[in-house]
DNA sequence: GGCCCGTATTGATTTCCATCAAGCGCCCGG
DNA sequence: CCGGGCGCTTGATGGAAATCAATACGGGCC
């Protein structure tokens, strides 16, 4: 099977230590997949089918509880896998997962990969090291959860943002509810704090983008 | 070498499904250390040596963000594993680790374990299943944290003791102030919070043992 | 263009919680 | 036996953010 998007996926924590052969292998297992927005790729509890890795978009990763509010665990953009976890832990998917923008993703089916992973010791480590790294982000998503207050934790998700973006312009690629509900708090308390981070300079609003100083 | 202690970590979510044979090389790289309590076994930042199994005793996983202040990420007891995902990233040490009681600890030298890891894949998926289940516990509290209140929290957190614990009798292992680290609030909410709950009657608090209904 | 619906903002009010401050019980060491 | 430190509790206060409610904005669609 040609091997459509490889340049892609095959940087992802998963796969990016491992040699050119064995992505070719890894990559018969794919299945792409197309989703417009606001498609729901599998809700919380349906049986794990297998792991992604978004090509191109966005996918919100939601999980709520029972009084019925959500929590947006993280979105995840191009070149990041998600659902790893549930595909080693054996489980049920943990959380929904719902595209944020028209995506294309890649779909590694469970008992095939898991399968290929008994063979493939790179594979493992990358697999590995793909969940270390899940493990860093949320360890610190709780701690600023726990110690920092809304406008820290504003602060610093633009700070992260325009690092990334390399520009010191934040694009927003999601509706601000999301980023509200991602950074734990209600949207009109995010509305309040981008307004003060506006009204003392800190920040300039244009629409959907922010440039920061 | 003779493998003390061999029934208790083998039986931990890395170890557990390995074949007899498999569990003796592993627990050749082992090495025993006795911590009295309080001490500190790595500090953020560290050099990370390898992984830790608890074997008794109790040990508290904090970190701390520049404003001073700390999260305590996690309490692992007897049985747990921590610091996996530090060997597997690669990176230093991303919290320190401190024994809330004198404990016995098993250690695994980080080289070694990697070393073997390649050779063995139930090893491999030993490890992944537990990063797994860290996932599953972070995604956990940051949804906690984000979308309940301290009452919430607090009484989330006797249930799944009592349920533990299996005769609906709590018993506190750690300070009050480090159970309020862990939940998130301070110190003096903790106390008020518990003193609510005993003035509606839904628990019974007997020095460090709490009687839930 | 004008309508409509969902998103975003703003305001008023309330709830929750951190903080500051003081007092109490307890254990350990002198 | 007494003093001091520490852990825990309780009270008072301020501030941050959730909630409720109303309105403004904006983009798609007819």
């Amino acid at each position: 099977m040609a091997a459509p998007h490889q340049g892609l996926w095959s940087k992802s924590a998963l796969f990016h230590r491992m040699k050119p052969e064995q992505v070719g292998r890894v990559g018969s297992l794919l299945r792409l997949r197309r989703a417009e927005a606001g498609e729901t790729l599998f809700r919380e509890g349906d049986d794990c089918t297998g792991f992604f890795v978004v090509l191109e978009g966005a996918v919100q990763l939601r999980r709520s509880g029972e009084n019925g509010r959500e929590t947006v665990l993280s979105v995840v953009g191009a070149g990041q896998s998600f659902a790893e976890a549930a595909v080693f832990s054996g489980g049920p998917f943990p959380a929904m997962a719902q595209t944020l923008e028209p995506s294309l993703l890649a779909h590694f089916p469970k008992g095939a990969f898991l399968r290929m992973l008994k063979e493939d010791p790179d594979l493992c480590l990358g697999a590995l090291e793909s969940l270390a790294s899940w493990h860093h982000r949320l360890t610190f998503q709780v701690q600023q959860l726990s110690q920092e207050d809304g406008t820290g934790r504003l602060r610093r998700w633009l700070g992260d943002q325009a690092r990334e973006s390399r520009d010191g312009i934040v694009r927003l690629r999601v509706p601000k509810k999301v980023l509200a509900a991602q950074l734990g708090m209600a949207p009109e308390t995010l509305s309040r704090l981008l307004r003060s981070l506006r009204d003392s300079g800190e920040i300039r609003e244009e629409g959907r983008e922010i440039r920061l100083r």
